[in-house]
DNA sequence: CTTGGTTGTCTAGCGGTGCTAGGATCCAAT
DNA sequence: ATTGGATCCTAGCACCGCTAGACAACCAAG
């Protein structure tokens, strides 16, 4: 069944060539100039290609924040990992997620601020998700403190970075002073 | 001039009508529901009406989100009254922020998720919008603790409160644990 | 009382959007 | 060589934000 397989190898390779340069354009020029006719042209193909391999945009949205997702856990996880002790390795891991945040705007929209069409927080959850919150909870799961939920705080915590990384990138907070927000987060918030 | 000021009144009367429709549609049926078409029917106008007082849908946005920047800040002075001393204060503030969010979604949407056509944090930032930010630093900048800059501890307070907000509106954090990871948060950055 | 210009509003339409029905083309199996 | 199925494209739908140009209602000047 070779051919068949080659079929296949073939249809997954346009798969991703499509989520990649859906990702590229909205990196480039945002999220609403990917339009279902920009993108199969980029791709060299005719628009209905694309809803043979997605049920529309909401779902293209959704295949970008899930490659996102699995690169945020691996940037959250390297960081932290090159750190020496709890307090550091949040202070890491928070700057590590900023980090993403800016570099990769259109992505990070996609997994928080667009509607993708995933679900959160459930069973169903698809696994990059829940890896990239495991991520969070590894380093974030150790300054709890004593009573507090680990789950919990590693919510509550990820909120609040995501407050600042969404402020600030629309404008809504200035961007100078970020480093200091950070280190007050960290400072308060984490019980080393 | 009598009837130039009857004339102005009724101008004024519509323009407020657009407003409060705009916000109507967006609260029952969401922001994409709020088209120039469905708008311009329900306020019994033809479309170009709307861009004779505005100059596009994002300033109808911007200016759903400066009444909501009122209200906001009536509500959050309102709960910080009502509270005996500072940590019981901001206690009270970030519950009612988080109320209003949850009750005013498409308001809250207009001030901070989607674009209004409003600078934020500037000289020329509307007065709603610093006026809420200044209900905010009342109760909050008495809790900064020694050597931490009120403002700066007002804008990280606050994005913590936004991401709760917007994470748990979307679906990212599950609602049941709300009342928790806001006293977590309070505890932790409040200095009483 | 009639004109002429201003002001206000509407109809109709432009170029764009996400999405899909139906036809053309190609290739493996008979 | 013919058939049947998969694959892909052309063409089009209903909707979007926005605007040009026609038209009616009004007030001021003659």
């Amino acid at each position: 069944m070779s051919l068949q397989e080659r079929k296949e190898r073939e249809r997954a390779g346009r798969e991703r060539l499509i989520v990649a340069t859906a990702r590229e354009i909205a990196e480039g020029q945002g999220w609403d100039a990917v339009t279902t006719r920009r993108l199969a042209e980029r791709i060299e193909y005719s628009q209905p290609v694309l809803y043979s391999h997605f049920r529309g945009k909401r779902e293209i949205i959704g295949a970008v924040a899930l490659e996102g997702a699995t690169e945020m856990a691996a940037a959250v996880r390297g960081a932290a990992s090159g750190a020496n002790g709890p307090r550091e390795r949040v202070a890491a891991l928070a700057r590590a997620y900023l980090d993403f945040a800016e570099r990769n705007p259109a992505v990070y929209d996609a997994m928080f601020q667009l509607d993708g069409g995933l679900t959160f927080a459930r069973e169903d959850t698809p696994e990059p998700l829940k890896d990239a919150f495991a991520a969070l909870l590894e380093s974030l799961g150790e300054v709890a403190g004593d009573g507090v939920h680990p789950g919990l705080f590693t919510e509550t915590f990820w909120a609040a970075l995501h407050g600042l990384a969404t402020l600030t990138r629309a404008g809504r907070l200035p961007p100078e002073h970020t480093e200091i927000r950070v280190e007050l987060l960290v400072d308060r918030l984490a019980i080393a």
